[in-house]
DNA sequence: AAGCTAGACAACCGCCTATAA
DNA sequence: CTTATAGGCGGTTGTCTAGCT
């Protein structure tokens, strides 16, 4: 049996009160952050140290942009995700102002849905069948790779997605939908085959960092 | 106006890792 | 080397609110 991080009798378990939140902030700013620990002891707040620093970095750290996600950030994200998977403070780290939490319930409830709705499955960052197939049955009947680059198979435009971004990257799914069944679909489509969720398409020994620095 | 629903966001839970003892 | 502890992380849940019926 896992011993609790903290003794949760007593402790307050709702939305921290603006009162909560400055005596946070008052001792932060005395003792600097860490110790998280001691901060219900020395404070009297009664919220574990856990909970103090989520407090923290997520809502009270000076340095947040909150807001709207800018399109430009938007991007980054997507780029990120189909780099990192779901290293949410990887790929915070890489946004300035912006929280793990942030991006990760920005990515829950918006992102994922749009790259969906773009038919393009946001956990693999891939084409769906369908629309992988319509891009085979083009490349069958004679366009050339230099046509599939303006090739958009979904609705692309300025207001979804920048269309150099991650989009550029997505290969065909066979998450379930059976695309590799009776085709290669990948080496049809040799230019959308950078599954970059994956380390495959890398050389072997390449590092996180390296594959930041592709940015 | 009241009730319901979905979306957005804040917060918690439990696991993993690093590190000090 | 082992164990305990604290911090960090991702997944999940809870709460609030706006929009709809």
């Amino acid at each position: 049996m896992r011993k609790p991080c903290c003794d949760k009798e007593g402790m307050n378990k709702r939305s921290w009160s603006p009162q909560e939140d400055q005596e946070l902030m008052d001792y932060i700013k005395k003792h600097g952050e860490g110790h998280w620990r001691n901060i219900p002891k020395a404070t009297g707040l009664l919220r574990c140290g856990k909970s103090c620093r989520l407090r923290w970095v997520n809502y009270l750290r000076p340095d947040l942009k909150r807001g709207d996600f800018a399109e430009d950030e938007e991007d980054l994200i997507i780029r990120l995700h189909a780099l990192l998977g779901n290293r949410w403070s990887l790929i915070a780290g890489r946004l300035p102002g912006r929280t793990d939490n942030e991006v990760k319930n920005y990515w829950n409830s918006h992102l994922s849905k749009k790259l969906a709705s773009m038919g393009i499955d946001p956990k693999h960052h891939r084409l769906s069948h369908h629309l992988a197939r319509n891009l085979i049955n083009s490349i069958a009947a004679g366009e050339t790779s230099s046509a599939l680059e303006h090739h958009q198979p979904f609705p692309l435009d300025h207001d979804q997605i920048k269309s150099s971004s991650a989009s550029d990257h997505y290969q065909a799914s066979d998450a379930g939908d059976g695309i590799n069944d009776d085709d290669d679909s990948s080496s049809l489509l040799p230019d959308l085959n950078v599954d970059m969720a994956s380390d495959s398409s890398l050389p072997s020994g390449t590092t996180t960092e390296d594959k930041m620095s592709l940015l």
